[in-house]
RNA sequence: GCAGAUUAUUCAUUAA
């Protein structure tokens, strides 16, 4: 047993899973016995493969041989769980350890709490990072930015700049994520004068600014309309030898197309490449709105294939923008085809996909087809989809079914919505 | 003795 133990933490050292696999598969062969070091190794080792259903139950399989998971099994899946978005499974074993007496460390507590940020469960959060402290665990940078960041996006920045205010109590420094973080939080939620402020509070503290802090005050800008102001702060930027990543430059590339200045935006692209900065694949995405937008979809095509050519075929997201360009464009025929060929790459069609389906072919008058890929989305379960259905779904198909009049489905439809605890906005 | 975590930029619905 000792040999084996030893080989399956060595495979999972070099993250070999598979190999942890094939050891564990031998060690079961030869019915040698296991003991919660066998188990916790290929549990993590499981996680860390995203195989958490397996992980499971080999975790089952442990506790029906009688040996006792420690705070280690515990950790990796309450991780596995919460990475997959199973939080109620979560937070069932996070109870668990509660009652065997366990503390749970600020790392496993983490990925839990960012979990259940993650579905906007900010209260369930809260209460975890809460008792966490009361149990005497000392909380680290990274968990209030996984809290901070939490509270932003849930829209409540309040709750988000008090654990600022808690971190100096407690001695606990903020870094540049920390503030980065809070300042997208104010941006997002129209502050800017008050990420300005912070800006100020962070230089003056001697925290240095990172390449996520120019994107975020160039984005900022933009998206409260003051493109021309970023692009004065970009120029200024380069002009000091302030390091800009393809993130700064994506941003005033799409503020630039979405004002309707495609020479401009095309105009920084080419810059990208004079200064031998390789633009990534949401760089292209832009441009194949951009095209899309000013009406020249068959020029977003030939980028498109252009791009698939090279490779770059595995994101859902440039699919689903040319998808979007043909369809608004009533070309169905392509749209349907590259919506099939997602299928067949390793691009899996997403909740935009459906959407953006459903929606042109309801303006099209196509219900039926709209109805099936809805009844598609609703049936294929698990690993095979990337799509669950939102709210953005339901509005799309609720339109279409009212412009064909059809008032009783459109109510079925909404009491289905509430139902699946996606309220109507 | 064994695992693991945080922030930015791109796509879909939105009436009168």
């Amino acid at each position: 047993r000792g040999i084996y133990n030893c080989l399956l933490n060595l495979c999972a050292k070099a993250e070999d899973h598979e190999g942890v696999h094939q050891v564990y598969r031998q060690l079961v062969q030869d019915g040698c016995d296991r003991n919660a070091y066998t188990y916790t190794c290929v549990i993590s080792s499981l996680v860390k493969s995203r195989a958490v259903d397996e992980a499971w139950d080999t975790f089952r399989e442990m506790q029906r041989e009688g040996l006792v998971p420690n705070e280690l099994t515990y950790g990796a899946l309450i991780c596995g769980f919460a990475r997959e978005n199973e939080l109620d499974k979560a937070l069932k074993l996070w109870k668990e350890t509660k009652k065997c007496g366990y503390t749970m460390d600020v790392y496993s507590t983490s990925v839990l709490m960012q979990g259940l940020a993650k579905v906007g469960r900010m209260d369930k959060a809260s209460r975890v990072f809460t008792a966490m402290k009361r149990e005497g665990v000392r909380p680290n940078t990274r968990a209030y930015n996984i809290m901070c960041d939490g509270f932003g996006k849930a829209g409540e920045m309040d709750k988000a700049l008090a654990l600022l205010e808690e971190m100096k109590e407690m001695n606990i420094s903020p870094d540049a994520t920390t503030y980065n973080t809070l300042m997208d939080g104010l941006c997002k939620a129209g502050k800017a004068d008050e990420a300005s402020e912070l800006f100020n509070h962070m230089t003056s503290t001697g925290c240095a600014p990172d390449v996520y802090t120019s994107t975020i005050v160039l984005a900022g800008l933009t998206k409260a309309g003051f493109t021309k102001d970023a692009l004065k702060v970009f120029a200024v930027l380069k002009e000091r030898g302030v390091r800009l990543n393809a993130s700064a430059y994506n941003t005033l590339i799409d503020a630039l197309a979405k004002a309707g200045q495609l020479q401009d935006a095309l105009g920084l692209f080419a810059e990208m490449g004079e200064f031998g900065l390789p633009p990534d694949f949401i760089t292209y995405n832009i441009i194949l709105k951009a095209y899309c937008d000013v009406g020249q979809v068959q020029e977003s095509h030939l980028l498109f294939v252009d791009l698939k050519n090279k490779g770059w075929n595995h994101d859902p997201v440039a699919y689903n923008t040319l998808t979007c360009g043909l369809a608004k464009a009533r070309n169905f025929d392509l749209a349907l085809q590259l919506f099939e060929e997602m299928k067949l790459k390793q691009a899996m069609p997403t909740a935009v996909t459906y959407s953006t389906l459903i929606d042109c072919l309801g303006k099209e008058g196509r219900l039926n087809e709209a109805y099936s890929l809805f009844q598609e989305m609703r049936l294929l379960k698990g690993d095979q989809q990337q799509a669950e259905v939102n709210l953005v779904v339901y509005n799309s198909l609720l339109k279409a079914v009212c412009k064909a009049g059809d008032i009783e489905r459109a109510f079925e439809l909404w009491e289905e919505m509430k139902r699946s605890g996606c309220n109507p906005d």
